[in-house]
DNA sequence: GAAACTTCCGAAAGGCCTTTCGGCACGCTA
DNA sequence: TAGCGTGCCGAAAGGCCTTTCGGAAGTTTC
């Protein structure tokens, strides 16, 4: 962790290369930077200068006289959820790409550290900020007051002036439906996670609407506890003891549906051959280690990040924002749990 | 997302704030920032006046001329490497507290845009840099000319005259061996990930030892193939198929253990009363959700993530660095897999 | 009442870069 | 040779803040 640089300790700026290359600041500065009216000799003796100072343009001064910094604040309320990550992945890349650094702050579900980390990043003079959320339920919005454009992504903001990015989950509730529907089933039951959960109610709505356009009921009451693996062999027991003639099980999560994929082995039913499962997240640790392989629904989270940075993109250039909660498409990941594969 | 501040399109500046006070600018900065030389009566005109205009005063400036920005970039290899988040929560963490901001940047195990961040990390003039690896294994320096201190986060540096902090396999390995010992278990076999890997090395460096002091032997040889659930199984039946009498396991990762767990079950042996199973990780979707709940090590990795935070503050305030890898002390989560429990 | 302080405020420099615009020098034309 | 371009370069301002230091006003002391 040595420190100094490969001349002395302190950075070279370009004052130094000026000197060194013997022109005026003025001139270094348009050499370094392809401006024209300077003479290639001279341009080449500068950026020889910088190089042999291993010489960086300070951002800070540059973004002081742009005003803009070529900086975004991602606002993320729980850096432990699962869904932030691939978002935050998909962001900072779409930014990557157009030389813009992105601020991490994690709120952890705190109003007081998420208006704390708001107001960091505004002194920092971001030119936007992206707010994640954990759940698809909507979340308080920041407010209208802000001098920067701001996207929420995953959790939609509750004020409708706002821009928000969230997956669609009544279409992923729907094609999960409709994929097992595609596969020859019939009786087909749900079993999803927390009733609080908007996502949970979401989906329910998709599967139900499905359902309904194919002239079906779903099998039993939907069953809504937890999003946990314990729960998904806990509900699949009860609902084979009730409806032994299921053939078809959309579940809320692919944790539930690992748990349910277990019970019905236990209870000696074959999957796909006998009952269908499907799940939800395309969690690939989850869903390829199953035996079989777990069919899912994807809510390209990588993808909404990238979109999210494409909003905030736009209207940082021309400030043309799109109000309200756009819904992004799901995917459909077809593996063993649906389809019996040879 | 509106764009208008509370006044007017652009934020207010210390001028307008000293303006409106009837103030010399130098006499507004001191009253905000709380210097004296200032009359109280002074001070509460100018705060007011700030607090009206919604000022909060430009970082950038502010950087430029104390010399530090502070802020710290945290250069990732790879964001889907799970074992990043938590260090990277931990380092995020830290900063907070310390009013730091930390840039993140996503290499995706590219060298070429590690470069590349790392030069923009410079540009920005980032008080020091964080690198977290994901995997243990050591990784090029990023070299020794940088004038900012560097920490090394999980995978060392291959430099030793670099700081890197990285967790304890091998005590990791001794530990849940020692675990077993004290269970009662004296017939230990070892079924763990890729060779390749450190992490995998050194783990079982630390399973033979304890054996060894132990007066006892590995039964069979140490498996090693993939980190994966499917390798679990695999491995476990061909364990029990030679060594039917084994009764305890070290798994050299949580999707491991499951897998092992698996075919015990499935092979009619009971866990933990048969045969105890120890993963690693401490991977609470997955420890939590085994039946029975996966006793695992835990390389406590958001201590990790602070403690790399705390050597760059340390380095940044006094500069005065301990070159090394430093090996991090992990923790025994004791669980169902391993003890019965009524 | 003058000298010596104490208080408080403001002008100005400084940090690093970009950009504008004036002007020097050279070469060309008439 | 005088005049006019053209091509390059440099002085200076500007962006926003902090800090130093000089100085004006008010207060105390003898």
């Amino acid at each position: 962790m040595a420190r100094s640089g490969t001349g002395g300790s302190k950075a070279a700026t370009l004052n130094d290369v000026a000197r060194m290359a013997g022109v005026s600041l003025a001139t270094a500065s348009k050499a370094i930077n392809g401006r024209d009216q300077v003479a290639p000799a001279t341009r080449q003796r500068v950026i020889e200068a910088a190089e042999q100072l291993s010489f960086t343009p300070n951002s800070l001064a540059r973004s002081l006289i742009a005003g803009r910094t070529g900086t975004v604040g991602l606002l993320t309320s729980d850096l432990e959820g699962r869904f932030v990550i691939p978002i935050l992945m998909g962001a900072e890349d779409a930014f990557g790409a157009g030389q813009i650094n992105v601020f991490l702050c994690d709120a952890r579900g705190d109003t007081i550290r998420e208006q704390h980390h708001l107001k960091a990043l505004l002194n920092r003079r971001v030119d936007g900020i992206i707010v994640v959320g954990r759940q698809t339920d909507p979340r308080p919005s920041l407010g209208q007051g802000l001098p920067v454009p701001v996207v929420y992504a995953y959790a939609p903001s509750d004020d409708p002036s706002d821009v928000s990015v969230t997956p669609d989950n009544v279409a992923g509730g729907r094609l999960a439906v409709e994929h097992l529907l595609s596969t020859g089933r019939r009786r087909i039951a749900h079993i999803t996670g927390d009733p609080e959960y908007a996502a949970a109610q979401d989906r329910t709505i998709g599967v139900r609407a499905a359902l309904a356009e194919a002239g079906l009921d779903l099998v039993g009451d939907v069953m809504m506890s937890s999003w946990s693996e314990h729960w998904g062999r806990a509900a699949a027991g009860m609902l084979l003891d009730q409806h032994p003639d299921v053939d078809g099980i959309v579940a809320g999560s692919d944790q539930i549906a690992r748990g349910v994929i277990d019970t019905l082995r236990d209870l000696g039913k074959r999957v796909p051959e006998d009952v269908a499962v499907i799940g939800y997240d395309n969690w690939e640790v989850l869903a390829l280690n199953s035996r079989p392989e777990l069919t899912s629904i994807d809510a390209n989270l990588q993808q909404l990040g990238r979109t999210a940075a494409m909003r905030i993109f736009d209207a940082i250039d021309d400030g043309e924002p799109d109000p309200g909660v756009h819904h992004l498409p799901v995917r459909l990941v077809i593996r063993g749990s649906t389809i019996e594969r040879r």
